[in-house]
DNA sequence: ACCTGAACACCGTTCAAGT
DNA sequence: ACCTGAACACCGTTCAAGT
């Protein structure tokens, strides 16, 4: 690397790619990922949309980064010789990421499904704290798989996108919805709906933003390294067979 | 309910919202979510790409409808009583139908966000059935998001869209980066690289529907479901604090 | 090397008009 | 009631041309 750059790339005016992920974030965070295009990136730029792809080569590569940007600095301080304290804290990390852009949570699954920019660091990091509890081989393989899962899973339903723009709307048309099933049918609905009401996936109208859902993020994450440990301590069959 | 319909809507040729969502479930099974338009449903059933918007009011809702009725019939059969079943059973059956619609598997997060079509008869299972393991009141709740994060999440990441298409550089890429990082700081993660690859989350060039990954899952729910069982006896703190 | 500029082949949605 | 038809305001991406 040269210790200097064409004079066009050191001014400010200049494009480069840390300015445009930076640039897209910013739209993102404020327009939600649905409304995300290159041409509001270019707008915003002060370029022409075809500038971009000098950059970046697609629309779905810059979105890689932006979400590798959000991601970074998730693995924990910590050392995974302590399994559960670093899962724990993986999880914890991953959540107040996504939390820092929630519009970005849509798009963080999609990423991890199969990353361009992976995070070996990540990866070791689990795969050493599964270690530690145990799991070899390809039981190793099958509880990485469900950390990573579990790791998105709460967290991207949790600051999943709002059904609508009409909160009273919908509001409204949930209760009329749950009034009219009844309480025949559906007791144990009935009996908990209050405490249901916009405080449970599915049967809310506004996302973690606003109702974050801190109780069942610890239910889930508490759940997920109880099971891991008590799978880890051998116990009984894995429950194939229907 | 009228018992005649008019000549129209009784002719093979008619639109109605069952076929729109039939068509549209079949673009969707073909060519993908990313490549989904209200235009190629049109197209495909004949008529103008507005003729669509009688029936339907939007593209969202449209997906909406596709989504639940692939989700459809995911209720198990059994009592809720032996909760285990039940919700072993909810699991199994909703990696099914995504089987059945692995494309579609991007769109049901989002859907279950807060689901206009509302199953109400899948709550209630799930509401039976943690009752029957002993969770009560906000315990309830938690449990029941712990539950339904735990149904979508490791499938929708097992089932998403594959990186690009082109398999054969992806799998080129991914030996360059891995072989880049040497051995020497990621021990655990070269030594189980040869399980790992394509078999694991990020480090997989394909989906779920050319590699299942039923080890995985079979993990992950396992790990869950002890978890839940494991929390609902009480045991120690939630594990609050940093 | 980096950006402009024009162009291509699309989108979802609204609204008036037909039958 | 149900669909046609035109129109609006967008998209992502390619490719040649400028500097």
């Amino acid at each position: 690397m040269p210790a200097f750059r064409t004079q066009r790339a050191s001014r400010d005016s200049a494009l480069s790619r840390e300015r445009i992920v930076a640039a897209a974030l910013a739209l993102i965070d404020r327009n939600g990922a649905a409304e995300f295009s290159l041409r509001d990136v270019a707008r915003r730029l002060g370029v022409y949309p075809t500038a971009i792809y000098w950059h970046v080569p697609s629309r779905n590569a810059l979105i890689g980064e932006v979400c590798a940007r959000v991601m970074r600095d998730i693995v924990p301080p910590v050392s995974p010789r302590n399994w559960r304290a670093w899962l724990e804290g993986l999880f914890r990390r991953y959540r107040a990421a996504v939390r820092r852009h929630p519009n970005v949570a849509p798009l963080l699954g999609a990423q991890l499904v199969s990353n361009t920019s992976l995070d070996a660091r990540m990866i070791e990091g689990v795969l050493a704290a599964l270690s530690h509890a145990g799991y070899r081989g390809r039981g190793l393989v099958d509880a990485f798989n469900a950390v990573v899962a579990a790791m998105s899973g709460f967290v991207t339903m949790e600051f999943g996108p709002e059904p609508a723009e009409d909160p009273r709307g919908w509001a409204a048309d949930f209760e009329r919805r749950i009034r009219a099933l009844g309480s025949a049918g559906y007791p144990v609905l009935t009996r908990n709906l209050p405490a249901l009401a916009n405080r449970a996936f599915i049967l809310r109208w506004q996302n973690g933003t606003k109702v974050p859902l801190d109780g069942g993020f610890e239910a889930f994450i508490d759940s997920v390294i109880r099971g891991l440990a008590a799978r880890a301590r051998g116990g009984r069959r894995k429950g194939r067979g229907r």
